[in-house]
DNA sequence: CCGACTGATGTCAGCCACAGACATGACCGT
DNA sequence: ACGGTCATGTCTGTGGCTGACATCAGTCGG
């Protein structure tokens, strides 16, 4: 193309923001990989050395959001409880959404929540958080099975404060989101019955 | 084949049979869902209408399994506290694990350890049971987050459950360890510092 | 200043998962 | 006997994804 410049550069990034574009228009099942790949002068060839599939395109770059999780884990000192460890981490993943971001999550949000294929994908990354996460607070001494139950509880509360946060209407930051729902975790095996009454 | 018969009845199972019988010896991707079929005198095409894509054959049959947890929810008096609920829907779904069925819960775990996009599905059906429960805890008057956070729980409990059933060596009934994992997450959020003297 | 090397890309060929359309033939009720 | 149903087979096509090889700008050692 231009002479002086090989290739444009941050192909990735390219392809990543046409894939949403076209996704968001047309489907993610009506639109091929070629399609995203052309969109940015490239082949479909090219776009499978960037993503290892096709749904790849959206999760990209997720590990990186898993350090800062595990970063979260490491600031607070040794012996600690592991929902504190939780919030922890949490705050430090919260930190990773600000507020300038919502638009965004929002329309990626939209796509995945209309299929399952990326549905499946979304679960499976989180998962993987959470694995990770379990191995860190083991290395802190919290034995099995306490460390993956924890670990688990704290991605789950992420997921519900992530989906709350990008709700329309919802103006809070993610991260006293997150607050609350941790908060009721705390109170979900320590609330006693409802009422004595029941039959 | 036979004049008196048209088709061998059962084909559902006996693909399930072949799939996992190949999948085991020369592993899930080098397995072609014709070569399935074929194992049991069917073609490709036959396959894809049994099962909507090539992972499900491991999976299908979860739907009623969604069911018997849901039971387990139904099965408490109205007014209770949320994790006594996941609680019974836990003794209803180990109950439908019975010993007998550890040999061939083993097998399969075995082929979907090894492979991520078998992992994937995995998630995503348990992603499928955890909605549909936190949708029974609603309908008890149980509110957001709370019933979601519940429900996620109560689902990660018995994963961690059944794959310590499925371990090598263990012995004891997947109810018993569950009861178990159950009770580390009741103490999740009370737990005090572990041992200082720690490391 | 040149030639080897690297790295992102293109090209080509091919496998396989999966789906639509249509044909077949045993069974079943009437 | 006949028409409908239903599980299957056959044929054909699309798209996700990969291996092998070519290309060619920039880079770096000599």
């Amino acid at each position: 193309m231009d002479p002086m410049v090989r290739w444009e550069t941050g192909a990735t990034e390219r392809l990543q923001v046409a894939a949403l574009e076209l996704f968001t228009t047309q489907g993610f099942e009506q639109t091929t990989a070629a399609e995203i790949a052309h969109a940015v002068g490239l082949t479909e060839r090219t776009f499978f050395r960037h993503f290892s599939d096709k749904r790849e395109v959206l999760f990209y770059g997720q590990d990186q959001f898993v350090q800062v999780f595990l970063d979260g884990v490491d600031a607070v000192p040794s012996p600690a409880a592991p929902l504190e460890v939780i919030a922890s981490a949490l705050r430090s993943a919260t930190a990773f959404f600000p507020d300038g971001r919502r638009p965004y999550s929002r329309a990626r949000q939209t796509v995945i929540d209309q299929n399952p294929a990326l549905q499946e994908r979304e679960r499976h990354k989180l998962a993987g958080l959470a694995t990770a996460v379990a191995g860190a607070l083991r290395e802190r001494g919290i034995s099995e099975p306490g460390a993956t139950l924890a670990a688990e509880s704290g991605a789950t509360v992420f997921r519900i404060a992530f989906a709350q946060w990008i709700r329309a209407g919802e103006e809070r930051s993610l991260a006293d989101i997150a607050t609350g729902v941790l908060d009721e975790l705390g109170h979900l095996t320590r609330r006693p019955l409802p009422d004595p009454e029941s039959a």
